[in-house]
DNA sequence: GTTGATGCAAACGATTTGCAACTGC
DNA sequence: GCAGTTGCAAATCGTTTGCATCAAC
């Protein structure tokens, strides 16, 4: 069954790309493939340490660069990053954050009826907790509104 | 009354500075200072910024060293990022994130509950929701059970 | 055959580090 | 005065880019 998932989620990626116009490259392949099998959300050197096994010729800059290709085709999530700078802020009262994906611009929100809820019980076994927050992506009023322009 | 709580907030900085056993020098001061008035998330180069034209000897690296002296004693927090390295999943079933802080692993959880409720309106307000997941800060287990050996 | 993709090396930006001078306590 | 902190410069790490070669369509 697991097989067949496999299967549905490599068809769907080889649909992709031909609407995308991509070339259906072996990298781009076995570098989905690892990423669909693994579920320790890699980092790209990470992959590459991987798959340069298998695949000796590979070199990381593809890695980046498919990783990249694939973020901007909605197949991968980059996780709950904002650009490559760290950003900060002191603590305060409890809210949530907006990313906008295109301008790395972050939003504060409110919102009480999350913070009263509790946790599954399944969170407690992975460890202890500190904070807890919501981090929602989009793309901000102010990017749309340059859009719509053009 | 926005007076007050500043005052309430450099007091308590000064207390944990003491505390810590951590000498309140002036670009500590500056540096908590800027971060408690703005809200605007800033990264180390921003607050460096900013903080250049009023205090011209201040080096870049000492805001690095200051926010990362400031994480440790918690009167920070940097935005979800986990490391610097960024970390990328295929898109599968709807799930969330803890990030331990200690290994920087990362562990998926569900919460259907979570799943079904509705943001908050401001949120629609602030721009196109593209996705939303809980992101837990904690210590993981293994971690924890690491630490207790010492 | 054409066009886009890869590998390589070099560049880049963000962050960290070693060290000598300096400053709070 | 001493230990901890800073500024400077150099090093490091993750990521990006220019370019010639190569592979998919």
């Amino acid at each position: 069954m697991a097989e067949k998932k496999y299967q549905e989620q490599l068809q769907h990626f080889e649909a992709i790309c031909k609407d995308a116009g991509l070339k259906l490259t072996h990298q781009r392949l076995v570098i989905y493939t690892e990423l669909i099998q693994s579920h320790d959300h890699p980092s790209a050197e990470a992959l590459y340490k991987t798959l340069e096994k298998s695949l000796p010729s590979l070199s990381l800059d593809t890695v980046y660069r498919t990783l990249a290709t694939f973020e901007k085709l909605g197949l991968i999530h980059r996780l709950e990053t904002v650009s490559s700078q760290a950003r900060y802020e002191a603590l305060g009262e409890r809210h949530h954050h907006f990313l906008c994906d295109e301008c790395s611009r972050v939003y504060d929100f409110f919102w009480p009826a999350f913070d009263t809820m509790r946790l599954p019980e399944e969170v407690d076994e992975l460890g202890e907790i500190d904070r807890t927050s919501v981090v929602v992506h989009g793309v901000c009023s102010q990017c749309r509104a340059e859009k719509k322009k053009r």
